[in-house]
DNA sequence: GTTTAGGATTCG
């Protein structure tokens, strides 16, 4: 690293082997290798280049400790990439370090009066500059005075993207706000576009360093003077602090990572970040708004307009215009452009934006800032309308367009999405593109109507997932979500890098929403060891055959003693069919339980006492119907006798399980899926309950344990969802609405997260 | 030499 910045002394930051020589020490034929000069910057020229094509630069030091003496200063020239480096971010003033220098006779000694010799640096020499980082003092935007340059720190609260000014160089207006709560604007030039500040967002955070502040329509004002320099952070709370910067070198201290979070944090409360971005699935029409999207084609229309072709991989409900130009003008892949016919816009630019917008390069990442919709029908079908895309001329709210990197995460949010367009997008297009012909898109109402259907086509057709609610609200960034405070709700892009149990079977829990318990299904054997626990007892006939049940009895071959006594509950004194029939056994093994649950509607497993029949202990199911094995919560149930069933009886029986519980004052349990889902979404990875009855899988958790069929499904879904071996980004993208609320922790409190109004895709089951 | 723009939507 050529040019390396110390932030501190350069006494103890200096590797070890280094020394500092004094000027006067300088001298030729003395081995300069592990010296070092400190200086002054007292003069800096313009980097030029040589005759050869050499970059050059040169500058003037002056020894720190020695500056009354007449031969105080030298001339030091840098050549080649160190020249271009240093010459952007040399500024007078600045304390800089030359270490692995040449030394040679300075041929203007006799003019300039320095010392006679001059220090050369290059990367060739194996010269390395540190500049000494200066101490740097930040004014709030309270504190400002006319005529001063100072350094300063603020969240962006409107800006407009670089655009090419009527002089020579590009200007962006950008106001900034701090915890002072005092705007300032800001009018920065500069003629290279890198040097401006790289704002993608409202809420970003810059730091500016030697801006000029001065009056103007008596209010300060902010403008860029010589050695004007900024650095531009993601305004999240918590995202990675990463400068976007166009400087080779800057300082960078802990300190001023303190003063970004602690400015997200009051952004985060204090300014309005939810700036008018839309999705073009989302566009309505008469709006403003930013886009997102990938540039695929542009052609130049007229003198004052020019055509952008983009997508963003969402399809716009409402037809839009497509601009004529020649075939010849487009510039783009053909193939591709007609591929996404349907998902692309026409977007016509204007004016100013003209020749910027002839620069972009096809494929690249665009925001474009304050894109207008517009509503119009054509003349000769009224009844037909259609939408227009329009970024005016000017500069209004932050008008214009503004490349964003491949490395920003809503570029690489954007591409992902796009990913999976591609992957099922032919058929989907084509289905809908079936829709428009039709012509039924005349009528706003009946296109809502459409656009509701045909974007939950596509949802479940991208997602795995799909919510059954809140479809309008727009998608949160997990790393947003964990840095925010519970309890909210968020809706959530993400895929699921891993879930537990692995063993699905375990997932299924029994549920008390009365105690809010949760306890593990009891196993079959435990059921089969209770029964075998009470047919060791025999029947007692005093209680067989009553008002309101007839009972048999029955003999078991080479089992001892055994007897089976089955009381059929009657309506009217009648016997049912058996399929509408509920009947109380007792005696009977876990084998000809299941063999009459297929018989009969309802099981309810009983014992007799002397006086009458009884339930068994909460551990055994106290009704089984079908498949289905009904439990009690042993904590809240207040067990009533036997008898109290007779009232269900006596009405038209339908025998509901919820019924039936209440008559025998059991607190029924519910089976849940209970699973823990690990979700990434590229900006952070987050823990995720699913809590679940039926909806999210579309299978009941009540019939997975006794269904090897439900079992196999529920497996078949996991495996779509989260393929075992598949790396991140091949993963499938889950849509799914989350729930954060607190927890305490014995002393601790925590926030945990608990996914609903979600279900799997009809297309995955 | 130090402009340009100086926030505050819409013709197309």
């Amino acid at each position: 690293m050529p040019v390396q910045v110390i932030d501190g002394s350069p006494e103890t930051l200096l590797p070890s082997h280094l020394q500092k020589v004094d000027l006067k020490y300088l001298q030729m034929g003395c081995d300069q290798a592990n010296k070092y000069f400190q200086g002054t910057v007292i003069l800096s020229y313009p980097l030029t280049k040589l005759g050869n094509g050499t970059e050059f630069f040169k500058i003037v030091l002056q020894e720190s400790e020695n500056s009354c003496s007449k031969t105080s200063t030298i001339n030091v020239l840098f050549f080649g990439r160190l020249a271009d480096d240093c010459g952007k971010v040399v500024h007078q003033g600045d304390t800089m370090v030359v270490a692995g220098f040449n030394l040679a006779k300075s041929p203007s000694a006799n003019e300039d009066d320095r010392h006679c010799c001059h220090l050369e640096v290059s990367e060739d020499a194996g010269s390395t500059i540190y500049p000494v980082a200066p101490k740097y003092t930040y004014t709030p935007l309270s504190h400002l005075k006319g005529g001063t340059i100072v350094n300063l720190y603020g969240a962006v609260k409107f800006f407009k993207p670089p655009y090419i000014s009527k002089g020579t160089d590009y200007c962006s207006v950008v106001t900034i706000v701090d915890q002072s709560n005092v705007k300032l604007t800001c009018t920065l030039f500069n003629g290279n576009l890198d040097a401006l500040p790289k704002i993608y967002k409202i809420g970003d955070i810059v730091r500016f360093h030697r801006i000029k502040i001065r009056e103007y329509n008596e209010q300060m004002q902010g403008i860029t003077g010589i050695g004007f320099a900024s650095l531009t952070f993601d305004g999240t709370v918590g995202a990675p602090i990463v400068p976007r910067t166009s400087s080779k070198s800057y300082s960078f201290t802990e300190e001023e990572q303190k003063t970004i979070e602690e400015l997200r944090m009051w952004a985060a409360s204090n300014l309005s970040v939810c700036g008018p971005t839309a999705k073009l699935s989302g566009v309505q029409p008469m709006l403003f708004f930013d886009l997102t999207c990938q540039l695929v084609g542009k052609a130049e229309v007229d003198g004052s307009s020019f055509l952008l072709k983009v997508w963003d991989g969402t399809k716009c409900p409402y037809p839009s215009w497509k601009v004529l130009v020649e075939e010849s003008d487009l510039e783009g892949d053909k193939v591709l452009i007609h591929q996404l016919r349907n998902l692309i816009v026409d977007i016509l630019v204007y004016d100013n934006h003209v020749k910027l917008a002839k620069s972009l390069k096809v494929g690249s990442f665009l925001r474009i800032y304050s894109l207008h919709t517009k509503q119009a029908s054509a003349e000769n079908q009224p009844d037909v309308s259609y939408v227009e895309f329009h970024l005016h001329g000017g500069t209004c709210y932050g008008r214009g367009i503004r490349v964003l990197p491949e490395n920003n995460p809503d570029v690489k949010e954007l591409k992902a999405f796009m990913d999976s367009v591609n992957l099922t997008e032919s058929q989907n297009v084509e289905s809908m593109s079936s829709l428009e012909l039709d012509g039924i898109f005349g009528s706003l109402s009946l296109c809502h109507f459409l656009t509701d259907q045909s974007y939950s086509e596509r949802c479940q057709q991208l997602s795995v997932t799909v919510l059954t609610d809140h479809q309008h609200l727009d998608d949160t960034a997990l790393n947003t979500i964990l840095n925010s405070a519970a309890p909210q709700q968020y809706r959530i892009r993400a895929k699921l890098r891993t879930f537990k149990p692995q063993k699905l079977y375990q997932s299924v829990k029994l549920y008390c929403s009365k105690c809010n318990s949760l306890q593990e299904v009891p196993d079959g054997d435990d059921f089969d060891l209770i029964l075998r626990d009470c047919a060791a007892t025999a029947p007692n006939p005093e209680v067989h055959n009553s008002l309101w049940y007839d009972s048999a009895v029955w003999d078991t071959e080479n089992q001892g003693q055994r007897k089976i006594a089955v009381h059929f509950v009657k309506h009217d004194e009648l016997l049912q069919e058996p399929e509408d029939t509920l009947i109380m056994v007792q005696g009977g093994t876990l084998k000809e339980i299941r063999k009459l649950s297929r018989r009969f509607k309802c099981i309810i497993p009983v014992r007799s006492t002397k006086e009458d029949l009884e339930l068994l202990d909460l551990s055994a199911p106290f009704l089984l119907q079908g498949k289905i094995w009904h439990y009690g919560c042993k904590q809240c149930s207040n067990q009533k006798t036997i008898q109290s069933l007779s009232s269900l009886a006596e009405e038209e029986p339908s025998w509901e399980p919820t019924e039936i519980a209440r008559v025998l004052g059991i607190e029924p349990l519910q089976y849940v899926f209970v699973m823990k889902f690990t979700l990434d979404d590229g900006t952070g990875t987050l823990d995720a309950y699913l809590f679940d009855y039926e909806k999210f899988f579309q299978i009941p958790a009540s019939e997975v344990l006794t269904s090897s069929l439900l079992q196999e499904k529920m497996e078949m879904i996991m495996n779509i969802l989260c393929p075992p071996g598949t790396k991140l980004d091949d993963l499938p993208w889950l849509e799914c609405f989350i729930r954060s609320y607190n927890v305490k922790d014995g002393m601790e409190q925590q926030v945990c997260y608990q996914i609903f109004d979600t279900m799997v895709a009809e297309d995955v089951i």
